[in-house]
DNA sequence: TCCTTCATTGGAACCGCTTCCAGTCGACCA
DNA sequence: TGGTCGACTGGAAGCGGTTCCAATGAAGGA
């Protein structure tokens, strides 16, 4: 039985043990050739002993690099971030590099996590997620050139991978008005948000097109706005339905918005798709299993596809500011219908 | 407006701007006192001029400390250990350290992941979710003198935050048998998933056991296991009410296997509550849209709790390899009723 | 007035690894 | 057989911080 050190072994202990020059060592780490077979071998049989692993961190700071992708995104409490995740954890998989998770709920952790990783030492790369970067941040990565993609958000000079809003919305609000619906409302996050969504306000912008392009007049209290709850969208669609005159047909801006529209229609009595059409946006899981009609987006995939991005950026190459566009795919199940 | 230096800004550069010593720069950093106001002043001066920000990675290297925490778990994809991940993310928000995530999927990336971390250096303290470190793992741990919290999970020489599984699953089947159900199925996780939870076994005995306790015999086909997932839930559920004598009540292990039995229901035209009752275990959140009777355990605050264990230890605190045991509560709501 | 005390301060070692660079030495060629 | 070449090898200089320790000098006490 081999004795285990108490404390771990260094680059050192290892070189002395197989009496060679730590050099020596590091080459054979690094498989950076020019080591005698035998040597090697006396080497390795060391590391075999002792148990040896560099140490990541003195390796960060040697070569300047630390292996690290930093993720950051509001709302880790919702599904669709999730999916994200999910998507940039399968793309890291193959890769050496480590993913570290930061949740950025209010403004104020907003501000140290950028800061945080702005530090130009922390990651080696970072994913933001529904998230815009203050210029200043932007400034600083670049500054310490710290490669940077978006997803789901827009700026001018980071490549980002997105979907396109305002046709999501026009594609949501069309079939609804192709199923003959006249009487659409539109639920989507509050401007007031602080961490509202541009993504939201786009597919009010396609929802609005589209009702112009059928030439039916966008109704002002039809347009309603609450956060990214289904609770509030519950309520929002209580008050909606209980309008003299009450839409057939619901656009949530969210499948979670879209949830709390069938729990107020079955809190009210109200049959769907019967007496109303809903359409969500997103396609999570719960929606194929609510059997949900919905916009579905490639949460996943936008994930896997920004951190292969990032990646390639990583790997020197030149990664054009470019905007990545998927594609949106109306998913139709069974909370819509034609009005009767 | 001030020039912006074209490489980040080190601590020699701060000292020369400000015509001190590292030394003093360091300790202004740090707090250290024993610096005269005015050099204080000067440095402070300097550090904002050239927006130098300390190196994480050197400090790292020069502390010992790396302020990050990994935490391992598998199954990202699914609802419960996400929500456990938002309790972590939550008590740590208020500390100084970053969170790694390791999403390990296979048993490869298993071994990876842990292998990554005992390295001693990577991170400071770890946090393993539903998973049991292999026996060699946690000596290298320990050897490393890295503290690490177990969520849902048991092992003899760390310390856990968990739940009584057995006492849940006497607690559902309990609740049915008292309802007035007999022919009460189960359906849990599958014995050959290398993942396997401890925890789906657990709940089996408690199944067992109530049914015992009751009197009423335990039929072997009424036990059934598959994966964690609503399709395949669903397809034994399927099974299940297909048999001669259908179970009048199904217990299943996780909410997620609920949705599936309850799709198969709606599937086969069996109304719930009416011809079939449903419990789950967990309580997430879709639980309670779907209205789901089911065993509530406190996902979130395992996170937050085994991330407070942590921290603790981190702090030099002797945290005793205890095993901390959070309360479980049954939550009726609509899928249960007593049987016809 | 001289010495001690203590607040300040900076030099230098160290954390553990990578890598440049110079030195060794046997092999091969003319 | 002398010289050149090239495969190996190890020393030492960073990477960017922290901190021990010695040095400086002014203030306070005898």
């Amino acid at each position: 039985m081999e004795a285990v050190p108490s404390t771990p072994a260094r680059i050192a202990d290892v070189a002395a043990h197989a009496g060679v020059g730590i050099a020596t060592v590091s080459r054979v780490l690094n498989e950076r050739g020019n080591v005698a077979a035998a040597t090697r071998a006396r080497v390795l049989e060391a590391i075999r002993i002792l148990e040896y692993r560099p140490s990541s961190v003195a390796q960060a700071l040697s070569l300047k690099r630390t292996l690290v992708i930093g993720v950051v995104l509001p709302f880790l409490t919702e599904a669709s971030p999730i999916e994200r995740v999910r998507g940039v954890v399968t793309a890291l998989a193959a890769s050496p590099y480590d993913l570290a998770l930061y949740d950025v709920e209010s403004a104020d952790r907003q501000q140290r996590a950028f800061r945080l990783l702005a530090d130009a030492h922390r990651t080696d790369g970072l994913l933001v997620v529904s998230l815009v970067p203050p210029d200043e941040e932007v400034r600083r990565l670049r500054a310490g050139s710290i490669p940077c993609v978006l997803i789901d958000a827009h700026h001018g000079t980071l490549p980002s991978v997105v979907i396109d809003d305002i046709a999501g919305g026009e594609l949501a609000t069309r079939y609804l008005l192709e199923l003959g619906h006249r009487r659409i409302a539109f639920i989507g996050d509050k401007p007031s948000d602080p961490f509202r969504r541009q993504s939201s306000r786009d597919r009010t912008i396609g929802y609005e097109r589209a009702l112009t392009a059928a030439s039916v007049p966008v109704q002002r209290d039809y347009v309603r706005e609450g956060t990214q709850s289904r609770h509030l969208a519950r309520n929002i669609a209580e008050e909606l339905l209980r309008l003299p005159e009450p839409p057939s047909a619901m656009f949530a801006a969210s499948d979670v918005q879209a949830l709390g529209v069938l729990e107020a229609a079955r809190g009210l009595g109200i049959d769907v798709p019967g007496q109303l059409s809903v359409i969500g946006f997103d396609d999570i899981e719960i929606a194929s299993y609510v059997g949900l009609t919905t916009i579905r987006q490639p949460l996943f995939e936008s994930g896997r596809r920004g951190a292969e991005l990032l990646l390639q950026a990583l790997q020197g190459e030149p990664a054009p500011v470019h905007v990545e566009t998927l594609p949106l795919d109306l998913v139709v199940r069974g909370t819509t219908r034609p009005p009767r």
